[in-house]
DNA sequence: TAATACTACCGCCACA
DNA sequence: ATTGTGGCGGTAGTAT
């Protein structure tokens, strides 16, 4: 393994991303570890805007795919939207690179964009723990492994959220070129040492819960798929069968977040999903994403992004493989 | 922009 | 003894 192709999209997570740079962007052959290539592979955009206001350069088209020896999909917080242009030749980039049989890697929600592109039909996967209901409902027929930090089927893996997709970087590599060249990456990441991909998500995964599912995750994924209803917390805490203290309590130790803030943020990520894909009006975006009316969509929007819903539609609703603005 | 009425959040505490 | 729960009330935040 000596080529390693990172996808690189729209809404891209900045985090994934510098996982993948830190394993196998930095050359550390004077400690022994073979000398890597990392392609930064994007759709014919040459810049690509990751997520926190983050703009990365690409080094590749998607022909430098092709011929790699590992081809790794961050996730992103618009991973899981409905299709894009850009979309389509990703896919076809991504399934012939399988064909050819280069092993494919996607962190987190990276396995929309597999699932998108067939690569997960009839085939084990798993995904952020948050979005595991969501991928079900999308795509009823990947067989999907709550269990897992990570999980391979034929030269396919993915992992299971954030921390799961750093073990799943360094478990490649660990593959790839020995437990010794793991363990240096590793210990130069200052991260932890191996964990295995069969291990149960709860035993030592800091962040995610239980990986059946208790009460609160049911609620949350029940909440993400009902945004565009009036959700109160006392709601969510009585769908969950906890009282709202503890509810409350419980909601912040598993998502670091509050209900109601993160219920925002779930819906300001709808809405930006639905101006980047649709054609549909602002009103009745609002609508579909849980704000009353066009004017308090208007408020949140720019309380969290700074821009208006029909400004930021046009800065992002971009063309096929067209450059992003500026 | 202001007033209001409502909701969420969080520290505290008693209890299991 | 430690850990989690849930009720209460003040304050901060949100909605219209």
């Amino acid at each position: 393994m000596k080529t390693i192709a990172v996808v690189l999209y729209h809404g891209m997570r900045i985090f994934d991303y510098s996982v993948i740079a830190e394993v196998w962007g930095i050359d550390r052959t004077e400690t022994g570890l073979p000398s890597f290539e990392l392609r930064r592979c994007s759709a014919g955009l040459r810049t690509v805007a990751g997520d926190a206001d983050t703009l990365i350069r690409a080094s590749h088209g998607l022909r430098g795919l092709a011929g790699a020896d590992l081809i790794v999909v961050p996730g992103g917080t618009r991973a899981t939207a409905p299709t894009e242009p850009a979309d389509q030749r990703l896919s076809a980039a991504l399934s012939s690179a399988h064909d050819a049989g280069i092993p494919i890697a996607a962190m987190c929600s990276g396995a929309f964009v597999l699932a998108r592109a067939g690569l997960l039909f009839r085939r084990r996967a798993t995904t952020h723990w948050l979005l595991v209901a969501e991928l079900k409902r999308r795509f009823p027929d990947v067989r999907l492994d709550r269990q897992s930090l990570f999980v391979e089927d034929s030269g396919i893996w993915t992992s299971a959220g954030t921390a799961a997709g750093i073990d799943l970087c360094l478990h490649l590599v660990r593959e790839a070129h020995g437990a010794e060249a793991a363990a240096t990456i590793a210990r130069r990441m200052v991260s932890t040492p191996h964990r295995a991909g069969g291990q149960r998500q709860y035993i030592d995964t800091p962040v995610p819960g239980p990986a059946d599912g208790g009460p609160l995750i049911e609620a949350i994924e029940w909440a993400r798929e009902h945004l565009d209803e009036p959700l109160t917390v006392r709601g969510l805490a009585a769908r969950a069968r906890m009282s709202d203290r503890t509810f409350a309590r419980q909601f912040v130790r598993l998502t670091g977040t509050t209900p109601l803030q993160w219920l925002q943020h779930q819906r300001i990520q709808l809405a930006q999903e639905l101006l980047e894909g649709t054609s549909l009006s602002v009103e009745s975006i609002a609508r579909r994403s849980g704000f009353g009316s066009a004017s308090a969509l208007r408020r949140h929007f720019g309380r969290a992004l700074g821009t208006t819903p029909t400004q930021h539609r046009r800065a992002f609703a971009i063309r096929a493989g067209e450059a992003l603005p500026r």
